[in-house]
RNA sequence: GCGCCGGUAGCUCAGUUGGACAGAGCAUCGGAUUUCUAAUCCGACGGUCGCAGGUUCGAGUCCUGCCCGGCGCGCCA
């Protein structure tokens, strides 16, 4: 099964063929309803080039146009668009094909894999190590979990890289620091946990800045650590897994799954590098550092700016490591496309790490290497998000407060029982079929329903908004019952499972006899609606936007509480003849799959009750 | 100084290689309720798309200049 505008998209461009014309097709979905489902606005530019007026043109087209199958006539309007208006008989007979339970292809709603698959990484989350993961580390694990997760879902082989900091000063530092004045802890290292490692780090680096001594001390240990130093590469161990246990606490929560792949690895490549780079010519010294200079980059004086691959004291940095991962990735891994999920502000870096190595030749034309940055999580206020004191927020704090707030908005039935609200609103609230739902419900069920509501909205919250810009984090808004959120769409999800279980159907072995009976406005909606969501993955892909793919799943929620609505909808569960009564809880079915496999897709599960 | 990214309704945000009268949610106001989970649905109100030019059949979208905000610009990552 295909999307419809691809489908509309061939159909169009073998028109224009026909009649020799060059160009795109334009098909897109109409931007209003009355301009019916799909439009093509290819006629404009080709008449353009080709001449003619443009309705001339879209008349010329349609001429050779066979959408009957799928379509009612399609018509020119305006200067010359085609508007294409899709058939009951063809939703119902698209939708008819998606594979029931239990036929091959009916967890993915037979929706194709690539013809071209390819061999993607992911570089996501990469959280500094001995210190907790704050919030600045949320939008890399949680876009490049959707990204990763959208592209493997496309028939791609991802491969998803943490790239975590596990090297460098700072652990010479800590180890240098608990051997002069915690010498105890070394001795017992099983019983290190992350809180202590994130305060002895703030504590060595304050005595590292302060005191020489220390300060060459670090430095000595780190150049042990380097040489491979068996006691103090077991302490290095200690806390990388100390810091490790802790992260993926946090990605088993957010349900990420990841490969640590440290900068650590890269020490034996890091050398290799930087001889490639001298021997073919591509770097030079510079004030005492090793440079690869590529055009275009300028310094603020206006000089050549180097991307400094190996420091004048002979370190490597983070250009050097960035280096060594697309060199890995390429040819180890096999990678013909890189994703780089980091936050905006080093798109400069990045361009540069590529502009190098695609000067060094070690990405080649079929390889491409992307930086897919995002913009800042601030506070509600727009100012940065700070705790009370001014520290980072760590990511687990912030994960609670949105499950206990979720826990809450549960207890109270639906009424947000944020600071200021009237709590006695909740006890005046008449009784309604959600309450009798949660009536039976163990704590422990309301604990895990919580648990995913909270998290679902963070994640939701942060897909939802372009990547490109800072959002506001704002518990409030991402855990309200109405508009574009996580406990919206769960509800719907909820809400429609229930009907299964109402109608004695168990939607997960449920195979309709009959066809689809696509009658009143809302049943065609919300037809139109399931039918959309193949094309919205192809478009949510081609332009790594997972937006793209909430406004969907927001749309086909709101389709289906349309449908579903006493007055603008239909009954289903009642529903007579049975003929429609099946195909009506066919459409609840596919509804409940597609968002299900729709959030899934954003890492994001979905609940039986609510 | 140079570069990159933003500026769209009171608030939070969408806006698909330029397409039809700029969309949604929240808030506000009004309507629907003996509930198939109303945690819902319907309606109203609300915009000089930062400003000014330009390109064209057509500009929130592309170009130029300016204003405001954020970030970056050689040895931290």
């Amino acid at each position: 099964m295909r999307s419809t505008l691809r489908e509309l998209s061939d159909r169009v461009a073998a028109a224009m063929a026909a009649l020799g014309l060059e160009g795109d097709p334009l098909v897109r979905p109409s931007t209003d309803p009355r301009f019916g489902d799909y439009q093509s606005n290819c006629a404009m530019g080709a008449a353009r080039r080709a001449g003619g007026t443009p309705r001339e043109v879209a008349e010329a087209i349609l001429g050779k146009l066979d959408v009957a199958d799928c379509c009612e006539p399609p018509d020119v309007a305006g200067p010359g668009f085609i508007n294409f208006r899709l058939t009951p008989a063809f939703l119902a007979r698209s939708l008819g094909r998606v594979p029931t339970a239990g036929e091959p292809g009916a967890e993915r709603l037979g929706i194709d894999r690539t013809d071209h698959p390819t061999v993607v990484v992911v570089d996501l989350s990469s959280p500094n190590l001995a210190k907790e993961m704050h919030v600045g580390h949320l939008r890399s694990t949680v876009i490049g979990d959707c990204v990763a997760r959208i592209l493997e879902f496309q028939g791609h082989h991802v491969i998803r890289e943490n790239h975590v900091g596990d090297w460098g000063t700072q652990f010479g530092m800590l180890v240098a620091y608990l051997r002069r004045t915690r010498p105890n802890v070394l001795d017992d290292l099983d019983r290190l946990v992350i809180a202590d490692l994130e305060a002895f780090y703030v504590e060595a680096k304050s005595l590292f800045d302060r005191d020489e001594a220390f300060k060459k001390q670090s430095q000595e240990t780190v150049v042990r650590l380097q040489r491979g130093d068996a006691e103090t590469l077991r302490i290095w161990r200690a806390f990388c897994n100390e810091s490790l246990r802790h992260c993926h606490a946090i990605y088993e929560r957010l349900n990420v799954s990841l490969i640590d792949r440290g900068e650590s690895f890269y020490n034996d490549l890091m050398p290799q590098v930087i001889d490639r780079l001298m021997r073919d010519g591509h770097a030079r010294e510079s004030d005492g550092a090793l440079c690869v200079f590529c055009d275009g980059f300028q310094t603020r004086e206006g000089a050549p700016l180097p991307l400094i691959v190996r420091k004048s004291d002979g370190g490597y940095n983070y250009a050097t490591s960035d280096l060594a991962t697309i060199v890995h990735r390429i040819e180890t891994l096999g990678a013909r496309r890189v994703i780089y999920v980091v936050g905006i502000a080093q798109k400069l870096h990045f361009d540069m790490v590529f502009a190098a190595a695609r000067k060094a030749g070690w990405a080649g034309e079929g390889v491409a290497l992307e930086h897919l940055g995002f913009g800042n999580v601030l506070s509600a206020s727009g100012a940065p998000f700070k705790t009370r004191e001014g520290g980072t927020v760590k990511l687990k704090s912030l994960m609670d407060e949105a499950v206990a707030r979720a826990r809450s908005v549960l207890e109270s039935g639906g009424v947000i029982a944020a600071a200021g609200a009237d709590e006695d609103a909740a006890a005046d609230r008449p009784a309604t079929g959600a309450d009798a739902a949660r009536a039976g419900m163990t704590s422990q069920e309301m604990d895990d329903i919580a648990e995913t509501v909270g998290l679902a909205a963070i994640k939701y919250f942060d897909l939802q908004h372009n990547l490109v810009k800072d959002y506001k984090f704002d518990l409030d808004t991402m855990l309200a019952l109405d508009g574009n959120t996580a406990p919206y769409m769960l509800y719907a999800c909820a809400r429609v499972r229930a009907i299964g279980r109402k109608a004695g159907i168990d939607f997960d072995s449920f195979c309709p006899e009959g066809g689809l009976v696509l009658e009143h406005p809302a049943e065609i909606a919300l037809a139109k609606s399931l039918l959309r969501f193949a094309e919205t993955i192809d478009q949510a892909a081609a332009d790594l936007r997972p937006n793209v793919l909430t406004d969907y799943l927001y749309d086909l929620s709101k389709q289906f509480s349309r449908f579903y609505d006493r007055k603008q909808g239909v009954r289903v569960i009642d529903a007579e003849p049975p003929g429609v009564r099946v195909s009506r809880l066919r459409l609840c079915d596919l509804t409940a799959r597609t968002l299900k496999l729709g959030l899934s897709l954003l890492g994001i599960r979905t609940l039986e009750r609510m």
